[in-house]
DNA sequence: GTCTATACCCCGATAGAC
DNA sequence: GTCTATCGGGGTATAGAC
């Protein structure tokens, strides 16, 4: 028994049943051994805590890197989108974790290398949206505005949905997410009108 | 000591101190009488918890309620925006706690009162959307699409900016807001591109 | 309606033997 | 590196006296 074999026990734990089932007995029960022996390997049960919160941003950003491979900027910008929502849908304990207040780990912040990872996940979007304006699909705006509108958008849908408020099964929602990104990039008003609105 | 005194020492803790730590114990402790106590008014603690939840999203919509003053659709679509924001930065633990998934509380599934309350504040979105669908300000789309798009860029916006994402103060986030929101309702593609974006 | 006492669970973490 | 034993804390909930 290793320091991995307490990291893939603790992720399969907390998506099966949860942060609070991630305890030092119970990972001890489950792997066939006694509590204390974890702490050969791992100082505190928040230090596995981080480890599995790292994994979250891992896995996000494995997805979004695939999307390099598209072809064309606006292909690019489609599978980052995508990635990001398929993500959220393969792994909705994981998607969960990255955006829970970090008392749930009790800490009081989150150590230097997991904000690194949350910005690279930022910072992919950022580049997306930068070649689009470069390309002239999308109006000269500032390119970190426009993701971030877009990231809000797409977090707040996906979190509306894990959280069962929309009576919809997955590929409907698939269908309503990518409805929904249409209206965002393209605007719900009509030109010339509401011009003031949360102006 | 009766019931509401019990209620009120829990909505304190929780906002001061998070759910966990709203236990029989704790509250007795504060309320000045042992534990056992409080079993002759509420059965047990996932009911007190739930009356928490409940004072969240009465709240919320006390907020949206008092949107409907505006003497347009324009200012009681703008209200409802800027109320939605006033109750998310004045009350940031009980906006939180509305978008808690149910296992926070020990519950399966929420109560149908709570399940009502939740669609009564999507409700009061989508008739201030239906209101400037008809006044020709926006677009005549479905108001329920438009209503969650809207919904689903607000709720990922400030649950991004309460996570701490974000590093600016609540005054900068607030222009952020205003900002982002002018964006979705009105568009980032350069019309006539990007045609099948999101498609 | 409140108390004491209690049954019975959970947890993190350490000391020291092997 | 793993064990047993243990310290010291948390918790929900009930029984039965007053």
């Amino acid at each position: 028994m290793d320091r991995n074999d307490i990291f893939n026990q603790a992720c399969e734990l907390y998506v099966g049943e949860g942060i609070e089932a991630v305890s030092m007995r119970r990972l001890a029960r489950d792997l066939g051994v006694t509590a204390p022996a974890l702490y050969k390997h791992y100082a505190s049960r928040e230090e596995i805590l981080l480890d599995v919160v790292s994994e979250a941003y891992r896995l996000c950003g494995e997805q979004l890197t695939g999307g390099l491979l598209g072809s064309t900027p606006e292909e690019r910008f489609r599978l980052a989108g995508e990635g990001y929502l398929n993500f959220a849908l393969a792994h909705p304990k994981f998607y969960e974790v990255m955006y829970a207040p970090t008392h749930t780990f009790g800490v009081a912040s989150y150590p230097e290398e997991l904000t690194a990872r949350m910005a690279g996940v930022g910072q992919s979007f950022n580049d997306r949206v930068r070649e689009c304006i470069g390309v002239g699909l999308l109006q000269p705006l500032d390119a970190q505005d426009v993701s971030l509108t877009l990231w809000a958008h797409a977090h707040g849908l996906i979190s509306i949905y894990l959280r069962g408020c929309l009576q919809m099964d997955e590929a409907m929602f698939r269908q309503v997410y990518h409805e929904s990104g249409w209206r965002v990039i393209h605007g719900m008003a009509i030109p010339q009108h509401m011009a003031q609105v949360s102006a």
